[in-house]
DNA sequence: GCGTTATATCGATCTCTGTCAATGGTTGAA
DNA sequence: TTCAACCATTGACAGAGATCGATATAACGC
């Protein structure tokens, strides 16, 4: 369940960077599609948790086993949690050995935060 | 259908600010819990859509009436759509004789840019 | 090989959400 | 007052998603 600390995990970006902000031009229906989908991955509480569990991370990343006790959930739901925010590009999984360590993906973030911002950015 | 223009509405925030930055520290499960919820108002394609077309209209306002046919979708569904965004404190309506006119609350947006901001702000 | 541990997937269930047709409430105009 | 326009609400339905128990898969140690 506990595990011993490691090296950080290697950081990779799958999902290419998306839109302009809300505020400059009147939004599309692909672009806001995609938008809507990541803004999505963030709109479950267990996912936000883990996710800020994942970035305030001292080493950068965590294993998974060390997860499921946090966020009170069951191991299965919290897979499940992970896997929507590996799939929105939001985090990345990297295989250790039986484990799973995730790290967050600080562009993605940069990405939303961009798409939220005012109209000259 | 297609409206007269008029003075943009007054702005109103009822929705008080939330939440360090997911990057500064572990989330609370109740800070989660407001965070997901204004997450999820963005978690549709056509609430972006919704809030994109308000956000750049030239006044600062648009009335309901004007957004039915370029989201495509009818108009109790806007409506709904609409709702949600008010809900989530990301517009304000304003009643103008039979129309009512939708503006932007900037500093909601500007809450979840904070959210998923790097740590140190 | 075998058993153990960690993670993912499957299947079922329950709840939430997006959608529209129909209806109701208000407002302004004729 | 009567009518028409605008917007919100209701009710019904389908689809998506959150959750968990059970099971499958993978890697390690013996």
């Amino acid at each position: 369940m506990t595990t011993v600390r490691e090296l950080p995990v290697s950081i990779q970006r799958s999902v290419e960077a998306c839109c302009m902000p809300l505020r400059a031009t009147a939004l599309g229906e692909a672009d806001a599609a995609v938008l809507a989908r990541r803004f999505a991955a963030l709109a479950d509480p267990v996912r936000l948790r883990l996710l800020s569990l994942i970035a305030t991370s001292e080493d950068g990343a965590v294993c998974a086993c060390d997860l499921v006790v946090p966020v009170g959930k069951s191991q299965p739901t919290v897979s499940h949690h992970l896997k929507v925010l590996r799939e929105a590009g939001l985090v990345t999984g990297e295989k250790r050995g039986t484990n799973v360590w995730y790290a967050a993906v600080p562009a993605a973030l940069e990405d939303l935060r961009v798409a939220l911002g005012p109209a000259g950015t």
